[in-house]
DNA sequence: ACGTTTCCCACCTATGTGCGAACT
DNA sequence: CGAGTTCGCACATAGGTGGGAAAC
């Protein structure tokens, strides 16, 4: 039942839009979360490569809470309003073209629009389900497995790009956010100022130029047009896949080497001159953690079983926009030092045009966690959450390929503590630092929040695909009929070659033949045509 | 890495808005195809049952040449107009949702609706490039195998429904049938007699009733309004899904015995009063063959390897439209005799308030072929066709679940010759004539049409995904690399667990931090900023 | 009164229709 | 000129946007 690990692999991968996404990170990006469902707005997607052609991968995402802190928008910025609420069960979304060779994955970015947020806690959609005004975290995971029912066996590499946490909101609070929303998707366009009418909101925020963001100092800042908030709509391409991409913190949970992180991935990290204003929030969650819930990195001070990572709070997401960028998630203890090397690239890169969404920059390399078989995620090694058994556990499901898929990760996190709690070892993995990997470790902080051992548990209402409801099959149980079926099915991947073919007599129906049925009036068939043919 | 064959199943297939589909039926069905890529109107979808409820199947269908001839609309009515022209490499389209559990494909009716026509020969979608004036036959199939790349080694069943059966045209040539599209696509509404403006032609056509097709005689008729032509929408729901369902012909192809016919499940069938009607074109076809193309069933006289059973052209299609109801496809040879059973039931049912889409009437048999392992497709019985190996060999190839795929069985029918040409035996399936099991070998001819032993040829064209242009992986060698890559994946259906959990260094790019890159202005990113939580 | 959420709306993208003029 | 095809069009469905009023 093992793949083959013939093939080769090193997985890369880089966000798309990746200035798209710095633009609103520096902002402080928010989401809308709805009743019905709604998609992230810079839509979540992978370029990959490095991958074995020949094999079979099963690409997901989940959303994880990057914080333990509740937040409110206040005189124009963020600010932590209280200890978070409560999580719920995170639902881990496989992308619907799982499984697929690494070929097929290569060959375009992976999107994962289908993937959408609510704020419905009864939601039957299969969407991740948010907490308004809460922060998040998306993830990005490879598995090698060409069956899904594998996935609980197999090694995840992790993949978080700190640039596209977000604050989950109902209605958006900073306009910045909303100009920069409606300057870039498509679907907007209806508010632009494009002369025609529409836009109530935001007039005159248009001119200031988006890049308010650049407000260096995090320091209290004002909203308004206070920076430069342009209606100009952004230089990229008008809407999602613009230029540039960047690479994620990698996450790669090795053999059983706990926490211990490659030195030589990491050694090639950060350290760039820009690297300190990324830093602070890095900082701020192993040092400074100012916020509520102090969150002493790695004391698994976890109350509703989520989020409870140091609180990097991004206050005035738009004055402190740049520092934020991309070292949201620092370091804590062994990290800072292992950030290094590539700076100069990223340094050379930074100050391009704003608004420009083609700079293709590499900079800062990824924060990959790679889980081995046995134990399932693990993930997070620095704050061992003791997750509560509610979302905690959740099993796998195998819906159907075609269909997109989702589990209860409950949020696989990086502290070690929490899988011991699930009887299963905890295996950290490496920070592989390539380049310009930096917040690696405390990357992994943020992400572990959720922490849990994602046992894989199935249920029925998991099987709902995003955006798909599902026809109701068996009951709710833990290990639904599908699941069951799929499990069989994969233990013998044999041809149906010896399937007994008989003739079924079966299909025939005692239905009346189309011939005459249905005829309106009474006309009944005379007699049959002959053919002219 | 033989599928087990634990479960058995029989299944059963019934065709959704059997009723709307009777209408067009009656009338003479055109589909329009376009360069860009038309959907089938009346949608086809099906309800199944009787599938092993844990075991995976994938789900396909094709459509092929109906006979062997052109068609024209001339005074009102389809007429032959010479030999068919060479017919392009059918592609087989795998339901998107394939593999999955029979539990799962019963849950719901299994639409089709990302099929496509077209007539662009040189069509990159993987839509399927059909004829104009010419007339086909769609085609379902149910294969159990938990993996696309088994197809190929797989038994197929072959569901027909003859009441499927249209012309292809890139214009409508029957107001009539424009009409009824019109009524009953929820997409033309705009062109519906609701009082507002719209609508220019079909005036007048409007009142008669849409029961022209009711025409008994397949003699001459006049277009227009000559029978009884409604404006009225369709009795039955507005759009696609309408009530009734229909059993298909069911072709299936059993071990080895070639052509051999099943008497037992075929004796059920025919002898319907209303046989005669339907027998029309099937006589045409064994018997009275008039076409252009003299369709001696049985003897393999393919021009161009595809169309090339006796042409049972639907003439004047309103006028005849009951006769060809749903016995286009009749017993040539020993079929006619043993259509007999379930007649009953038929005619009983016969009469019933015409426009009306409710009446659930499962009235024919499906003619079900079934084919067995190594030797790959093989289908019609009666005609071999020495499909040329021009589009006769298509390999199988594995896009990726969750795409639509589809391969190119060049047509596999039912002659038996056809196969030996690729060096496979042709095992004939019985027919299974369960119920009202009419024209079972006929039907299994007017798909042998395009026979082909289906070898799966794969091709890079083919890695088009319906409707997603592919983007281009290797080249178009018989086997491209994905279908390699697949193939390989499949040999060892093993889990990952054995991969060698590793901190890749490799993830890490060169990349500048997301932090203060891309800085539109000059800014540079200041100094990093304290958090505040 | 306030902070947040819900609801409906106009407007947008994207795509499925047949029409009819234009083209071949 | 006629048969058939192509093209842009107006109009449909389906669903993604933020606004703003209303509700909580």
């Amino acid at each position: 039942m093992e793949p083959e690990e013939e093939g080769e692999d090193d997985p890369k991968v880089t966000l798309e839009a990746k200035d798209l996404w710095d633009q609103f990170h520096k902002i402080g990006t928010e989401m809308v979360i709805t009743k019905s469902g709604r998609r992230m707005f810079p839509p979540f997607k992978a370029r990959i490569s490095g991958l074995d052609k020949k094999a079979k991968y099963i690409l997901l995402m989940d959303i994880v809470a990057a914080d333990d802190c509740r937040y409110k928008f206040h005189n124009s910025r963020w600010m932590v309003a209280g200890k978070a609420d409560p999580e719920m069960p995170k639902r881990m979304y496989i992308h619907p073209d799982s499984p697929a060779t690494g070929e097929q994955w290569m060959a375009k970015p992976v999107a994962f629009h289908k993937l959408k947020l609510t704020n419905n806690i009864s939601d039957k959609h299969g969407f991740t389900i948010l907490n308004s005004m809460h922060k998040y975290q998306p993830r990005f995971h490879i598995v090698r497995a060409n069956d899904i029912l594998k996935l609980p066996y197999s090694t995840f590499r992790t993949y978080v790009f700190p640039e596209t946490d977000f604050i989950a909101v109902t209605a958006y609070q900073n306009d910045k956010i909303t100009q920069l929303k409606i300057d870039n998707n498509p679907f907007a366009k209806g508010f632009r100022d494009t002369g025609n009418g529409r836009r109530e909101k935001r007039q005159q925020l248009t001119l200031p130029s988006l890049r308010m963001y650049e407000d260096p100092c995090k320091g209290d800042r004002d909203v308004g047009d206070s920076d430069a908030s342009s209606n100009e709509p952004t230089p990229g391409r008008d809407a999602s896949p613009l230029g540039p991409v960047s690479s994620p913190l990698r996450f790669s949970r090795l053999g059983r080497d706990e926490k211990g992180c490659n030195d030589s991935d990491r050694e090639e990290l950060d350290e760039h001159e820009d690297e300190h204003e990324e830093e602070r929030c890095a900082r701020a969650s192993s040092t400074s953690s100012p916020g509520p819930r102090p969150p002493s990195s790695l004391s698994p001070t976890c109350d509703d079983g989520v989020k409870d990572r140091p609180c990097l709070e991004k206050e005035d997401a738009k004055a402190d926009s740049r520092k934020r960028s991309d070292s949201v998630f620092r370091n804590v203890d062994k990290d800072k030092s292992e950030n290094r090397h590539r700076k100069e690239t990223e340094s050379s890169k930074k100050d391009t045009d704003s608004g420009n969404h083609s700079g293709a920059k590499d900079v800062f390399s990824p924060l990959m966690v790679q889980t081995e078989s046995p134990s399932h995620f693990s993930v997070g090694h620095l704050q061992s959450l003791a997750l509560s058994g509610l979302h905690s556990q959740q099993f796998f499901n195998q819906l159907s390929a075609g269909q997109p898929l989702f589990i209860h990760p409950g949020q696989f996190a990086m502290g070690p503590g929490a899988f011991s709690a699930m009887g299963m070892g905890s295996l950290l993995a490496s920070v592989s630092g390539a380049s310009g990997l930096e917040n690696s470790v405390l990357s992994a902080q943020g992400m572990g929040s959720t922490a849990n051992p994602f046992p894989f548990h199935l249920s029925q209402h998991m099987l709902a695909s995003q955006g798909i409801p599902m026809p109701t099959f068996g009951g709710l149980f833990p290990y639904p009929y599908t699941y069951m079926a799929a499990a069989a099915a994969a233990a013998s991947a044999s041809p149906p070659a010896a399937q007994p073919a008989r003739s079924p007599g079966t299909p025939s129906r005692a239905a009346p033949g189309p011939a005459c049925g249905t005829a309106r009036t009474s006309s009944p068939c005379p007699s049959p045509k002959a053919p002219t043919c």
